[in-house]
DNA sequence: GTACATTAACTAGCAGTGGTAGTTAATGCC
DNA sequence: GGCATTAACTACCACTGCTAGTTAATGTAC
C-alpha cells in the first residue's frame, strides 16, 4: 500500500483522538489498535509518530496542562495568584480525571508541566518567599490539587445504604453523598484551599516581618 | 491433577504475594500468570479465590489501609487527632505508592477504607463540627494526603540540568530536587498539614463560638 | 531532473494479558 | 457411603504493546 499521498496522521490528531478515548472511557481503554481504528489507520502506524505508548500517553497528559492559566503570577498578590492558579489547575485536571495518575508522576520532561512549575516557583520567589519555602509550597499545592482531582470523594461511597448498616455507625448518611457529588467535592476543595492559604499567610507574616519591619516585598 | 491434599492458595497468601510484586515493581507488573508463578501455581487457579483481577487489586489495596491508626479519635483534641491520623495515613500510603491511584478511587465497599472514613467523620462530629463541615474536612484531608503519597514531588524533576536550561528561568536549581527527595517531600507534607490545620482552626473558632460563648464542645 | 535516503503507511507475527470452559481429584457434610 | 463442593489443572479466546519487513510517495542534493 505504501506511503499515502498526504499524511493520514499527525501527533496532534493522534493526541486529540487519544484524549477523547481516555475521557469517555478510561486510561486502560486506550490501546494502539483501538486508537488506530478510530483514526482509520492500522495499529503499528502510530509508531511512526510516537516511539512507545508511554510517550503517547505523556503527550496526551501534557496537552491537558497547556490549558492551565498562569498569567496571574506577577499580576496578583501571591495569595490571590495561588488561589486563581489552583482553581484553574484543578479545573483542567478534573475535566480529565483519568489522566491524573499520569500527571501526578511529576513534570518529567513534559514542557506543559515544566511551564507550570516554573511559573509557580517564580511567582512565589518574586513575592518574597525564600526559595526553600517556595519549593515546599509548590509541592504541597500540587499535592492538594492532584489529590482533589484524582477521584471524587463523594462518589467513592456506594449509594447503597446497606453497605454501612451495622458496622459504620457514623456513616449512616453516607449513601447520600454520591447524590451531592459536585457540590461536596467543590466545597471541600474550596474549604481546603482557603484553609491552606490562611495557614500560609500566617507563616508568611511570621517569616517576612518577624518583629515589625523587614525587606522583601518585591512587587514588580 | 485434581484438588490438592491441602490448599495451595489462600486469599491472604495471594494478597501478600501480590503486594510484594506491586511494591517491588509497579501495578502493571501484577498479572495473573506472574502472580501465580510466584505462588507455584498455574494462572487461572487464582480465580478460585477472587472473581476478577480488579477484586484482587481491591483486596491488596485495602490490606494497606488496615495499617492506618485511628485510635487517636476521641482520645486527642480534633486538631491533634487529625494531625496524627494524617501522618499515619500518609505513612501507610507512601510505603505503597503504586496503590495510591487505586485507593484514591474512594472507599467503595472495602472495609478498611470505610473504617477510616467512619473514624474521621465520627471524630470531627463529636468534636463539635457540623456534619456538613466534617464531610468536607474528611474530603479535603484525603485530597491532601493521597496527593502527597501519589508521587514524589521532588523526584518528578529530572536530575539532568539540561532539561531546564533555556526555557525555564526559575528552575535553574530543579535538577537538585531529586537529590533531596525525602526531606523535601516530607517538609512539604508537614508544611501543608500545619497550614491546613491552622486554617481549619480559624474556621472552627468562627463557627463554634462566633461571638464569645457557644455550646458544642462534646469531649467524650 | 534524476538518484536516493527518508517517511509513513501496511501485513504478519511474537510474547504476554485477563478471563472462560471443561476436567479431575480431594474434601466436608448428610 | 454417597455426593455436592472445592481447588487445582489444561486448553483456549480475544486482546495487548511492539517489532520486522514491505511498499510507495516525498523531499533533498547534485
Amino acid at each position: 500500500m505504501g506511503r499515502p499521498r498526504s499524511p493520514l496522521l499527525s501527533r496532534e490528531r493522534i493526541v486529540a483522538a487519544a484524549l477523547r478515548i481516555v475521557d469517555e472511557e478510561e486510561l486502560s481503554a486506550l490501546s494502539t489498535r483501538r486508537l488506530a481504528a478510530e483514526l482509520g489507520v492500522s495499529g503499528p502506524s502510530l509508531y511512526n509518530h510516537f516511539r512507545t505508548m508511554d510517550e503517547l500517553v505523556d503527550a496526551v497528559a501534557d496537552s491537558v496542562l497547556t490549558q492551565v492559566d498562569i498569567s496571574m503570577f506577577g499580576r496578583l498578590a501571591w495569595r490571590d495568584a495561588l488561589r486563581e492558579w489552583a482553581r484553574s489547575y484543578r479545573a483542567a485536571l478534573a475535566a480529565h480525571p483519568h489522566l491524573v495518575p499520569v500527571l501526578a508522576r511529576g513534570p518529567g520532561r513534559r514542557p506543559g508541566a515544566l511551564r507550570l512549575a516554573d511559573a509557580v516557583f517564580g511567582g512565589l520567589v518574586e513575592a518574597g518567599w525564600p526559595r526553600a519555602h517556595a519549593t515546599r509550597i509548590g509541592a504541597l499545592m500540587r499535592y492538594f490539587i492532584t489529590g482533589s482531582a484524582l477521584g471524587s470523594f463523594s462518589s467513592g461511597f456506594p449509594a447503597d445504604a446497606g453497605v454501612y448498616a451495622g458496622a459504620y455507625p457514623h456513616l449512616d448518611q453516607a449513601h447520600l453523598l454520591a447524590r451531592h457529588r459536585e457540590e461536596i467535592d467543590e466545597g471541600a476543595f474550596e474549604t481546603g484551599l482557603a484553609a491552606l492559604l490562611d495557614g500560609l499567610e500566617m507563616q508568611y507574616a511570621r517569616l517576612v516581618r518577624p518583629a515589625g519591619g523587614a525587606p522583601g516585598d518585591a512587587d514588580a
